[in-house]
DNA sequence: CTGTTAGCGCTTTCAG
DNA sequence: CTGAAAGCGCTAACAG
C-alpha cells in the first residue's frame, strides 16, 4: 500500500491533477473556493502527502540545505548547526547533514552528494586546510563547488574561502576576523602577563589555526614581546590533552624557583584544545591559573560550566550559522562577503594569582 | 547552464540512456567493458552528477534517513546524532535533520516532512511525553508514523514508544532501561548516603524523566529509605540551574548545625540538569560534595571535563544512535525491540567528604 | 548485451 | 477558472 498521489486525490475530488496541485500547493492561480474545499477534503481523507522528490524534479529545487561539519558532536559545530537549523526552519527548508573528518577529499564527496540531491544551498563550516598533499583534493573541491554554483547552487563557507575557489556567483564567505581577534587577545594578555607565551596550534596548514597563530604572534610583537613557541597537535580535545601532558613536564621543571607572575601563558587555538590542555595539566597536579595561564578561542557553550573559567575570544557561533544560511539562502545578494565579529573575553584562567 | 543529464551523457557516448544508467549506477546487468569505458569517459568529461531526486522518484526510495532531536547543540543529542551519522555513512545514506522543541505537534510535522521526502527511515531521539493537553497531538503523531510505516517506512524511536503507536511492521524501539538503572543508582547511593534525597525531574509527563524518577524511588524504597521529594523543572541546563537556586537556599537553612554525612543528596534526571544544578549551587557559595551530593544521568561527553566529577549513569549514546539507525536501516528484522544497557558510574560528586 | 518504451508524481505552459 | 498535455531525469520491464 503505497502513499496516495495527487492524481488519486484529484480523481476523488473529481478534478484534474492540475487543479488539485494548484489548491494543495501554492500557486499564483486560485481555484474556486468550492472546488478548493472539495480537493482539500479529498486530500486529507486520503492522508495525502506531496512527494517532495517529484516536486523537486518538476521544479528543479529541493528545499534542502546541506551542512558540512567535521564532527556534529563537537560543541563548536553543534552550535553552528543549531544556527543553521534555526534559519533553515525560517526558510521552510530542511537540513542535510554531512560530517567529514577533515579532508578536502571527503568534503568534495559531500558537496557532490548535496549537488546530486539538488540542495538549494550548501554551508561548509569546517576549517579549510592547505596541507601539502591536499593541493589536488583542494583543487577538485574547488572545481566541484564551482560547478555547483554554476548550476545555480548557493554556497557559504565559514571563516575562510576554499583554496582556489573562483569568485563565482553564488559563492559566499562568512568572514571571521580570526587573526585580528587573536592579536587583540595577545595584546590583552601581554599587558597583564610577564612570563613567556606558548601557542598550541592545530595541524600546520589549517587556516583557522594558522590565522589565529599569526594574529597572536603579531599581537605579542606589537606589545614588544618575543614570539611564542608554537606546538602543533590535532585540532580537537585529544590534541589539547596530548599537548598538555607534554607541557606539564616543562612547567614542572621550570617551577624550580617559580615566581607567580612570570609563569607560562598558554594560548590554545580553540576552546576544546584549551579544555584538553587544562585537563592534562590538572591530571599532572598543576593548577590554573596558579601554575600556568590558559586561553582558548570560540567561547563554546561548554565553557559556561568549565572551571576554572576560561579566557577566550567570544564568537557568535549560532549567529554564524544563521548568517551563513541566510547568505546562502537568498539569491538576492549574488555573491559576497558576510561578516561577524568576536570579542576578547578574559576570565579567571588568565588572572594573575595572588602571591 | 543546468547540470548535465544522463541523456546527454548517453548521447555523447553514443549509447542509449538505459545503457548509460547501467554503467554509471549499479545494476545487475554489466555492459561491455568497451562501451562502459566510453560512457564513463563521457560522464566525467561532462561532470555528470546523477540527479538523486529523479533516481528516487524512479526507484521510490531516497537514501535519506531522518533524525528528530530536540536540540542538536545539546550534548546528549549531539552524541546520538554522531552515532546516527556514522551508521548512515556506512549505509551510504544521508542524514536529514529536524529539531523540535519538544511538542508532539512539531514531531508530527517533522515526520510528515520526512515522509514527503520519502526518507527510507526515521530515528526519533527526543523523549516522548504524555502531558495532559498533548493527547491529541500524540494521537496524530502516532497516526502519522503509522501511515509512514504502512507505506514501507522504517521507524526507530529511542527510549520509549510513541504514545498510542500501533505495533506496525517497521516500527522499532531502542529500549533504554531507564527505570532499572535509576533504581540501581539509588541503591548505590543509599548505601553510602545517610541524608535525605531530592529528585530534580523534568516536566511531569515526560517519559524519560518519569521513568527515572520512578526507578530512583523504587531503589530508595528497596533500600528501606523514605521516598524522595520531587521537584519539576525544564528538562535542560536552565531547568537545573533554576532548580539549583531554589535548592541552595534550602541547603543553607538546613546547614545550621550541619553534619557532613547526612547532607542532601540530589538526583537530577539528566546530566545537563545536574550541571545546571551544580552551577547554581556553586554560585550560591556551596560546594560539592561538601555541602551536597549530586548525581545525574546519561554520562554525556561534557562530563569528562566537568568538576567536580559527576556521578551518573553511563549510557552508550553513540551506540544508541547507531543501533537505532541500524534497526531502522534493514528491513531484515521486521519490527522489534532493540536494547542497549547502561551502567551506574559513581564519581566524586557523591563521595562523602572527609570530616 | 543493448535499445525502446513506459512510467515514478508533480508542475506548468497552453488551450478551452 | 479549469483541463489536457508535455515534460523534470532516471529506472525497469520488455523486446530485439
Amino acid at each position: 500500500m503505497a502513499a496516495s498521489t495527487l492524481t488519486e486525490v484529484a480523481r476523488l475530488a473529481g478534478v484534474s491533477p492540475a487543479t488539485a496541485s494548484r489548491v494543495l500547493n501554492g500557486s499564483a492561480r486560485k481555484p474556486g473556493s468550492d472546488i478548493a474545499e472539495r480537493v482539500r477534503r479529498a486530500a486529507d481523507s486520503l492522508g495525502y502527502i506531496p512527494n517532495a522528490q517529484a516536486q523537486g524534479l518538476a521544479k528543479s529545487s529541493s528545499g534542502l540545505i546541506g551542512l558540512i561539519v567535521h564532527d556534529i558532536a563537537d560543541p563548536y559545530f553543534a552550535a553552528i548547526a543549531r544556527g543553521v537549523q534555526e534559519e533553515a526552519r525560517l526558510q521552510h527548508r530542511m537540513v542535510l547533514l554531512a560530517t567529514t573528518t577533515g579532508g578536502p577529499q571527503e568534503e568534495r564527496e559531500a558537496v557532490a552528494a548535496f549537488a546530486a540531491r539538488r540542495a538549494d544551498s550548501i554551508v561548509i563550516a569546517g576549517s579549510r586546510s592547505a596541507k601539502p598533499g591536499d593541493e589536488e583534493a583542494n583543487t577538485e573541491l574547488a572545481a566541484e563547488l564551482d560547478r555547483y554554483c554554476r548550476n545555480g547552487g548557493q554556497v557559504a563557507v565559514v571563516g575562510h574561502p576554499v583554496v582556489g575557489a573562483a569568485n563565482t556567483e553564488g559563492y559566499h564567505v562568512v568572514k571571521v576576523p580570526n587573526e585580528d581577534l587573536a592579536a587583540a587577545l595577545a595584546a590583552e594578555l601581554a599587558r597583564k602577563h610577564q612570563g613567556e607565551f606558548l601557542i598550541i596550534g592545530g595541524p600546520e596548514g589549517l587556516f583557522t589555526s594558522d590565522d589565529r597563530i599569526r594574529g597572536f604572534q603579531r599581537g605579542l610583537a606589537d606589545a614588544g614581546r618575543t614570539a611564542a613557541e608554537v606546538l602543533h597537535y590535532p585540532f580537537n580535545r585529544s590534541g589539547g590533552y596530548e599537548a598538555g601532558t607534554a607541557v606539564a613536564q616543562r612547567i614542572k621543571d621550570a617551577h624550580v624557583g617559580s615566581n607567580g607572575p612570570a609563569r607560562l601563558c598558554i594560548f590554545a587555538v580553540n576552546d576544546v584544545m584549551a579544555i584538553g590542555m587544562a585537563g592534562a595539566l590538572r591530571s599532572a597536579g598543576l593548577r590554573i591559573p596558579r601554575d600556568a595561564a590558559i586561553a582558548g578561542f570560540d567561547d563554546i557553550e561548554t565553557l559556561r560550566d568549565f572551571r576554572p573559567e576560561l579566557s577566550t575570544v567570544h564568537l557568535p557561533l549560532e549567529e554564524i550559522g544563521r548568517v551563513a544560511t541566510r547568505g546562502a539562502g537568498s539569491t538576492l545578494n549574488g555573491q559576497g562577503t558576510l561578516a561577524v565579529d568576536g570579542q576578547v573575553t578574559l576570565r579567571r584562567s588568565t588572572e594573575t594569582p595572588l602571591p
